[in-house]
RNA sequence: CGGGACGUAGCGCAGCCCGGUAGCGCACCUGAAUGGGGUUCAGGGGGUCGCGGGUUCAAAUCCCGCCGUCCCGACCA
């Protein structure tokens, strides 16, 4: 029976060993309608806790929330031509308003009330916005415009995931208008890193971030940005982007500005996302066969104090122990677990599981001898699991001990990637060999012919993550195309991708 | 849309081949003892066996049809 409880291991069945753990994490649940997720609320808790980092940084690059309509008509998405070819094929569409008895007794859409206009519910809001900015926009003086928005989307994909790819999923989109390209791709950098130092510092997932190539940009930018994360079973992860979307939307959505001299000119965009993949993402970068590991930054509970006592009159003082232990942390995300139920045992199963970083316990020895016992979620090779110190060391140390795990996190998952990670790869033979036995990330050369492209996902379903940026190129330039031989137009990144 | 598997209690499954009182583990409820790594014992509740039809004295079990789910592909800004 104890078997039952176990976790599918991670190596032996990684999709198996993924869902198990969002689902006992207690981070989202399958819902009754096909490929939407319930958020449960210690997930949604986690979600809150990234969204508000997140907030807080596009407040502190002068951005503005605001919100704009679920429904989009179905014309906008028309009128960018590459817009409406990348999304057609996934979209959910509202087609009537009333809904009557049917011939068979159930319900059927009322034809008298179908809609002359279909209303397509937002994969992404780039029309909507600047059909809105439009009329917000007359002059030089009303740039640059710098909103973002906090939505849910409905992509109706084929096969989905819990987190990492669902029918609905909740995100941020940011959409700005700028006087000039430079501007603008000034922007979509920023932004781009906003996300990069985000998932960094906080979520302890390292990214390469760089350009996609033509056949991976969002459809209708000019070029696209993106953070590249690499998952446990070496498969990438990309976890936010960044569009330059130049004058495309502009010019549809007439979209103009008065310049300084008095010229009409199209505004130049930009549009940045992340979502709620980034926790699938999270647990991807972290967790283990014993379920979550939470960073403690992002940690919904960042310590749990487990009190431990034999007799009734044991357990009023150890809980009052482990609640003064709780306030003298102030400024720490703390919870005591005061379930009389439950054994010790089983209480660090659940908490590990959910990937608490810290775990106090308080018996009536410890009291006795004035200690705590501390234990860390994760730990070394070769370091402890649980240290016996004195009550004032571990209430001085935690908040160093935090900040201490956190970085050990960043810094086991920047080796993880590396140590997957090959620099330099000529032969399309080597290139195979990786992709199709361990898999990682490859560098190789690139000749920037789709076809070689196509070829290499079509023969190894490995794809063009990035064209990295310049600090994660590898020291020599490349000489050829990995696939062609052809000489290369640049260095980039190949993996198979979620 | 192709290939494969599965549908029996909230979850995970056995039973089906060979038809005959619907079972097991976990979870849940009650009580007692326990409590420093998944406690133990005793008692209890919970099911149109995916749906429809057929064969039969009798169907979870055999036959036919349908529906649904999952996995592998295709798809995935």
């Amino acid at each position: 029976m104890a078997d039952e409880k176990k976790l599918t291991g991670r190596d032996e069945d990684y999709s198996a060993w993924y869902n198990e753990v969002v689902l006992r994490g207690e981070l989202a649940d399958y819902s009754p309608v096909r490929g939407c997720m319930v958020i449960r609320p210690y997930g949604y808790r986690l979600w809150e806790l990234m969204r508000d980092q997140l907030d807080r940084r596009f407040r502190e690059t002068g951005h503005q929330n605001a919100y704009f309509p679920l429904f989009i008509p179905q014309s906008f998405l028309s009128r960018e031509a590459e817009h409406v070819e990348g999304f057609a094929k996934e979209m959910a569409i509202v087609t009537h308003t009333r809904l009557k008895a049917g011939p068979d007794g159930g319900l059927v859409p009322d034809p008298e009330s179908r809609l002359e206009e279909p209303l397509v519910v937002r994969p992404t809001s780039e029309t909507i916005i600047y059909e809105m900015f439009a009329k917000w926009v007359q002059s030089y003086r009303d740039l640059p415009l710098l909103i973002n928005q906090w939505a849910n989307v409905v992509r109706w994909e084929m096969r989905t995931r819990l987190f990492l790819r669902t029918t609905e999923f909740l995100w941020q989109e940011g959409h700005t208008a700028h006087a000039t390209h430079q501007e603008a791709e000034e922007e979509s950098r920023r932004m781009l890193g906003v996300y990069r130092e985000f998932m960094e510092e906080w979520m302890g997932m390292p990214v390469v971030t760089g350009r996609k190539s033509p056949s991976e940009t969002f459809p209708g930018a000019d070029h696209t940005y993106a953070c590249e994360a690499m998952m446990q079973d070496n498969r990438a992860l990309q976890a936010g982007t960044s569009h330059h979307l130049g004058q495309n939307f502009s010019r549809q959505f007439n979209l103009k500005f008065a310049t300084e001299s008095g010229a009409e000119e199209y505004a130049y965009n930009t549009s940045w996302g992340t979502s709620t993949r980034m926790v699938g993402g999270l647990v991807m970068t972290h967790s283990d066969d014993a379920g979550l590991v939470i960073p403690p930054r992002l940690a919904p509970i960042q310590v749990v104090i487990v009190p431990i006592a034999r007799k009734d009159d044991e357990w009023q003082t150890v809980l009052e122990k482990a609640l003064s232990v709780a306030a003298a942390l102030p400024g720490v995300r703390t919870h005591v677990d005061d379930r009389r139920n439950l054994t010790p045992g089983a209480k660090f199963y659940e908490w590990e599981i959910r990937g608490v970083p810290f775990r106090i316990e308080v018996g009536p020895k410890d009291i006795e001898k004035q200690q705590l016992v501390l234990a860390r979620r994760v730990v070394a090779d070769g370091e402890a699991r649980k240290e016996f110190l004195p009550e004032a060391e571990v209430l001085n140390s935690l908040p160093a001990r935090l900040e201490d795990f956190q970085e050990w996190l960043l810094m086991r998952a920047r080796e993880r990637r590396e140590s997957n990670s090959y620099r330099g790869v000529t032969s399309y033979d080597e290139f195979r060999q990786i992709i199709e036995g361990p898999g990682g990330f490859v560098y190789t050369g690139w000749c920037g012919g789709s076809s070689c492209e196509e070829r290499v996902k079509e023969e190894t379903r490995a794809t063009i993550r990035v064209i990295p940026d310049e600090e994660f190129r590898s020291v020599e330039t490349p000489k050829g195309c990995v696939v062609c031989g052809q000489p290369a137009t640049a260095e980039v990144v190949w993996a198979r991708s979620y």
